[in-house]
DNA sequence: CCCCCCCC
């Protein structure tokens, strides 16, 4: 009769002896349960509601034995105390039992309860200080308490940037050294628990939650939050002493000791009276209890987002949290997005209260729990300073490589360095809703290359300057042109994060992985635009007398460069953003653009290349404009311009080094007339290395690194 | 109370 009184008695077995039906006007219908342990009965068992097939199935009837796997003890407005039955199994039926086992007589809960409830408020531990004592002001639904919402979503944006030549040393960088704490197991070791720095406050055992109450295992012996966590909701992931210290950025490692000084007064008289939840682990939180706090980390936020449907309209916003025992996700609607938007920012640590749990649709959602919060009118968000203990975003980071033996829709976590990035575009979607997207391709060690493509604001925002690492939590795998990411909502892009990983990469990518043979697992070259691609001979352009209707046609081709004419490849263009004419010069030193009809004090350069490309029948003369030359010839029109006017010689080695390089070009032709002849124009409009494009993306990317 | 995660 322990569990009357909130302790964990590991499995008991007990028999059932009477059930009834609760009469309730709403919902599914609830039973209450009297059980018996040989000696004592009680009848404030209730059982959870995912349990009713049991009675309902007419096997849970009085006389059958049961093992109460998992139950919550829990008080009642009035003072009375339930223990609610969240999981059991029936052992033996209640014809196989036969008949009532012993004479129990019913347990008077108020003259046992002292000496249980002194034990246990002598020997147990909260999870964290005793929230009574630091609630901190009260957020609740105060709309002019904005936290400052942070752009990078709560993480460092700066650290692996590209480094200055004397940084470059790779000794910095060794994993080692990346990450500047040593963790000996004993810090790692998320709480320490001294008896004597037990608080004054009293913990009370209705809210000690399931924990496993042993009392051998508890004074000078360590307190493991995973034992804390009687759900399986994955404690793997978030659990300090399960990973590498490694995975953790040093600041948020500190043990997690027990400090009672940090109670401040101020705070303790803040807390509203009467209503001091207990901080319990997220993964205990179910909708039996009314009273509890979890203490927390934000590891993704979205942005808020509104709906209209036949059920009504409004908006939302959902966030994840994170503690040592697990996750779960909360979902603000209306006012409350209005309360707790800007409050909540990604990365930082709160003490959340009265929110309503409801059972997650897991096909939903990938996070870990069986519940969901949503936040009410009177739930209570309150900024944390202290995050010890709390998980900071730990990723699972899935080699690039790896991502072939991955299955379609996994969800994963990614870094890479982003060697270039698509412009943001806006697509319309199957149900005709408009949406920007922005795809990049990361490179890692494994010198694989995937495109990962960011949706809606995520897209919008990305800067892809600097070839910044990108590491992403939470993307999903496609096999689109192989394989693909995307992210999702629930994805958090971090750009430049502060953790060795992204050292490492930096380290590689500046040292040696720029210049890797990389290989893309997303082919969208081969896979996509290859079936929609004119193959043609250059011997076809002739044969076919392609160009020559009305329409200009369009082929692509594999073909050798023979020749590129340097001469006259080069002209000063207009300055003017859309203009690219031909400027002259005046005699007061100015450029004149006839098509502007203005006079500039500068010019531009621009490429006007003809070339001979060969294949195995034929050879054509094209013409490459600007960025079709300036991909042949690996640098900017400004760089040749430079070049020519000052080092003749290598001007000509750039021209020399093109000569017998294959491509792939896209064409397009059209018959020009001129001086009344006819001649097929051929101009290239776009050059791709034969084997990766890829390769011609990060030619791109340094030729505009190079001019700016 | 949402539950959309898109496009090539």
């Amino acid at each position: 009769m322990a569990l009357h009184n909130g302790l964990q008695v590991d499995t008991p077995v007990l028999q059932l002896l009477k059930k009834c039906q609760i009469t309730n006007t709403s919902g599914p219908p609830r039973f209450r349960l009297a059980m018996s342990d040989g000696q004592h009965s009680l009848s404030s068992f209730l059982l959870a509601t995912q349990l009713n097939h049991l009675p309902e199935n007419n096997l849970l009837v009085p006389n059958c034995v049961c093992i109460l796997k998992k139950t919550i003890t829990s008080t009642l407005a009035d003072g009375r105390r339930v223990v609610v039955v969240t999981d059991m199994e029936i052992l033996q039926s209640a014809e196989e039992a036969g008949r009532k086992i012993g004479n129990p007589t019913p347990y008077n809960a108020e003259s046992r309860m002292s000496a249980s409830e002194n034990l246990l408020s002598s020997t147990s531990v909260s999870a964290s200080p005793p929230p009574a004592a630091n609630p901190g002001p009260s957020y609740k639904n105060n709309s002019k308490v904005h936290a400052p919402q942070g752009s990078g979503r709560g993480f460092v944006e700066k650290s692996p940037m590209k480094f200055t030549p004397t940084e470059a040393s790779p000794m910095k960088f060794t994993p080692t050294e990346a990450s500047p704490m040593k963790f000996t197991p004993t810090e790692a070791s998320p709480m320490k628990y001294t008896p004597k720095k037990v608080s004054p406050v009293k913990f009370t055992p209705t809210e000690a939650s399931p924990m496993k109450y042993t009392p051998k295992k508890v004074s000078p012996v360590m307190f493991s939050p995973a034992e804390a966590s009687p759900m399986k909701t994955s404690p793997m992931k978030f659990t300090p002493e399960k990973v590498s210290p490694m995975k953790f950025s040093p600041t948020k490692m500190s043990p997690m000791k027990y400090t009672p000084k940090k109670v401040s007064p101020m705070k303790a008289t803040s807390a509203s009276p009467g209503s001091t939840p207990k901080v319990i682990p997220i993964a205990n939180l179910n909708p039996y209890q009314s009273k509890w706090a979890v203490r927390a980390r934000v590891t993704s936020k979205s942005s808020i987002r509104t709906w209209s449907n036949s059920r009504g309209d409004g908006k939302l916003f959902s966030f994840e949290i994170v503690d040592e025992s697990g996750e779960i996700r909360i979902t603000a609607f209306n006012k409350e997005v209005d309360s707790f938007f800007s409050l909540v920012e990604q990365g930082k640590v709160y003490y959340i209260s009265k929110a309503t749990l409801k059972p997650a649709n897991k096909q939903y959602t990938t996070v870990k729990h069986d519940y969901e919060m949503t936040l009410n009118a009177h739930s209570s968000i309150v900024p944390c300073d202290d995050s010890q203990g709390i998980p900071t975003v730990h990723c699972d980071f899935v080699p690039i490589a790896e991502l072939e033996n991955r299955h379609k829709d996994a969800i994963i976590d990614v870094i890479g360095v982003c060697k270039s990035a698509d412009d943001v575009s806006r697509i319309t979607t199957k149900t005709s809703r408009e949406v920007s997207k922005r795809a990049l391709s990361l490179i890692d060690t494994t010198g694989k290359v995937v495109t990962v493509t960011l949706w809606g604001e995520e897209a919008e925002r990305f800067d892809d300057s600097g070839q910044p690492v990108v590491a992403i939590k939470g993307a999903r795998l496609s096999d689109f042109g192989g394989r693909s990411l995307s992210a999702l909502f629930s994805s958090t892009v971090m750009v430049n994060p502060d953790i060795p990983e992204a050292f490492r990469l930096r380290a590689w990518y500046d040292h040696e992985g720029y210049a890797a043979d990389s290989q893309s697992l997303t082919e969208t070259w081969s896979v996509s635009s290859a079936s929609k691609m004119n193959w043609k001979a250059l011997s076809d352009v002739k044969d076919e007398h392609m160009g020559h209707g009305e329409k200009a046609e369009y082929f692509s081709c594999v073909a050798t460069v023979l020749y590129t004419r340097k001469e006259n490849c080069l002209y000063q263009a207009c300055l003017s953003a859309d203009c690219n004419k031909k400027v002259i010069e005046q005699q007061n030193g100015r450029y004149r653009c006839e098509k502007c009809n203005r006079e500039f004090p500068n010019f531009k350069y621009r490429l006007l290349l003809s070339a001979n490309l060969a294949d195995y029948g034929d050879n054509q003369w094209v013409t490459c404009f600007q960025e079709t030359a300036e991909v042949l010839l690996g640098h900017s029109a400004e760089t040749l311009g430079q070049l020519r006017d000052t080092d003749e010689a290598a001007f000509a080695e750039v021209f020399h080094k093109v000569n017998f390089t294959t491509h792939i070009f896209k064409n397009r032709v059209k018959l020009e007339t001129y001086n009344d002849e006819c001649r097929v124009k051929v101009t290239v409009i776009e050059v791709q290395p034969v084997d990766h494009r890829e390769y011609s993306r990060r030619l791109l990317g340094n030729i505009r690194r190079l001019a700016s």
